[in-house]
DNA sequence: ATTATTTATGCAAACGTTTGCATAAAGTTA
DNA sequence: TAACTTTATGCAAACGTTTGCATAAATAAT
């Protein structure tokens, strides 16, 4: 690599000290005279001296790093997690590094790997849509490794994880269909076996049955990633039914977007005709005509708490006993594709 | 950190061989009877074992780390340059650490200084919208540290760079307009402080002057971030001019689209009355109606073209001499939002 | 001036892995 | 069987920084 980088040793040469007093100089290190602090700090300086963290992190034993997985950086849920892990992370003197998984489980463990050799203090992670298996994560734990896990979590894993309520809040997204007058609700779902688009799923249902509103199969639309493409096909799909609806609830933003515009070309009046709910407010949410309405799924937040939680447990040395998951509230934001009283 | 990390030297106890052996036989060398390697490799499996790629880089004097500083991670742009880095780095032996500047001079020395100290063997930037100083990247040419710039680059910094013409983009939306009949065409310019931005607004100029159509000030838009909330705002001032646009070419997808949805909202049809060409070939281009028209930026092949020149250099022991900038062909994808022939 | 206390620095070892060189053991050839 | 060659492994040192403990030097108290 380079054979210009100044070390501690060149600096204690230049200086006729030691090693040792450099090293806790350049730490502030309290039994150093502010003198030699200062001496130490400008001839640094001077020589361009860049610590070197690999063989700090060898001999501290510590990184404090954080390892962060995510399935796409694109998306603006997890792009918006991030921020608030990064703003947390780095005022409390660890740094991040982050990492796409591409809903791919072989990537996944590629960088599971990648973390765990890096001695990371922590992963914060949301697994991958093909994540069934979770023995990449379970090495983590047997190296004492603190992990959070967030939005998609797994049921059987002894780990801190932040939520948010897919079911409730697919309740919510629904019923206020149902208030704004809507009989025939349908439904663009997230792949069924990724738990949080069950849970919103599932929320739908309950939201029909609680309304005394029959539930249709014809009206529910899986789709593999939730595409715009896909959300665009099976809008396509809805207006050619015998019945069309007269709702749709989207489980994202992408979907509900792509539909509108579907519906729009087909001549169908948003909300008048059909109202649409999407869910995860992202920014273009408030661009297209009419503004959508969706769910707000506080991933700064989330990000946050996840955070916090993942500091705690590295600092606290002991072994956790107990588990937390902590549910985020989220809340509807009611914009014009929904609205009709 | 843990106390119960499986070392090299914990290998070798359970199998009366030497840590040297254990070290070999793991990292495949010919030396080590291929009974041994099996041996070891199952011990290792049996055990647990991680490898300690701190000590192994500290030792080896390698990481075999790739930084990458992007001002946004959820830009699609820059997430597709992210694609096409990791995909060629990691099938190079090559692993990337992703950090975002948030179009901050500040985050971006920060983020600097930990790639120095992290010993990253060269690092791909695009550079924040604040920077205008590049002491905090000479650094890594001072410590032999190779460096690549993509899109927005450095004029007087001697680096290698893999950039798009911008000009010659923005001057073939233009012209492209101008082939569909448009008089009078209006430009939402990104932050002239930035390069790429304002070469842009020079290809529209270009375009407007070799045909023989008058450039009237009023009709350019300059915005800090193009966001679609500036989209909108100038798009809403166009169309209360006295004498609006029939045509616009935007900086970005985001205000085109954000412009769109303003025109229609006041009826203006679009291509029939207003045309518009977007820049960038974001997925929602091919969503929206009607279709958005763009240029087509390369952002995949920019990351792949960044990372084999990064990794050219890393393994080509000399210092440079000669750096180039790899300018790649755009093309313009028309779509329905400007086809009026 | 002497003794006690405080301040400031240095020595040496540690951290886990790698690699050049040495050499013991095994296999081949004369 | 002896000599030569090849295979397989071990020893020891290196990497840059940190930290416990020791001690020299400076300062304060008697």
């Amino acid at each position: 690599m380079s054979n210009s980088r100044i070390t501690l040793k060149d600096l204690a040469r230049e200086l006729g000290l030691s090693p040792s007093t450099i090293s806790r100089a350049i730490a502030g290190h309290p039994a150093i005279s502010e003198a030699t602090k200062n001496k130490v700090q400008q001839k640094a300086e001077e020589l361009g001296f860049a610590p070197n963290t690999i063989a700090a992190s060898f001999r501290k034993k510590r990184t404090y790093s954080i390892g962060v997985i995510v399935p796409k950086i694109e998306v603006h849920f997890h792009s918006l997690v991030i921020s608030g892990i990064e703003d947390l992370a780095y005022s409390k003197g660890y740094n991040v590094t982050i990492f796409q998984s591409k809903d791919s489980i072989d990537r996944e463990k590629e960088i599971a790997k990648i973390l765990q050799n890096r001695l990371v203090e922590g992963i914060i992670v949301c697994i991958s849509n093909e994540t069934k298996n979770y023995s990449h994560f379970k090495k983590f734990v047997k190296l004492g490794v603190p992990i959070i896990f967030y939005d998609r979590v797994p049921s059987d894993f002894k780990a801190n994880k932040i939520i948010i309520d897919d079911f409730g809040s697919a309740l919510r997204a629904t019923e206020h269909l149902i208030e704004q007058g809507c009989q025939r609700i349908a439904h663009i779902a997230g792949n069924q076996n990724t738990t949080i688009f069950k849970d919103r799923f599932e929320g739908y249902k309950a939201a029909l049955q609680s309304h005394k509103l029959s539930f249709d199969p014809n009206l529910v639309f899986e789709t593999k990633n939730l595409t715009y493409e896909e959300g665009a096909e099976h809008a396509k799909a809805m207006i050619e039914l015998q019945e069309p609806p007269d709702g749709l609830f989207c489980s994202n933003d992408y979907t509900a977007i792509s539909a509108i515009q579907v519906f729009q070309k087909a001549n169908y009046k948003i909300p008048e005709q059909i109202s649409v709910v999407g869910f995860s407010n992202y920014p273009i949410s408030r661009v297209i005509e009419p503004n959508l309405t969706t769910i707000n799924d506080r991933a700064f937040q989330m990000g946050e708490a996840a955070t916090k939680l993942l500091i705690r447990q590295i600092e606290d040395e002991d072994n956790p006993i107990d588990f937390e998951t902590i549910t985020l509230k989220t809340n509807l934001i009611v914009r014009e594709s929904s609205k009709r009283r």
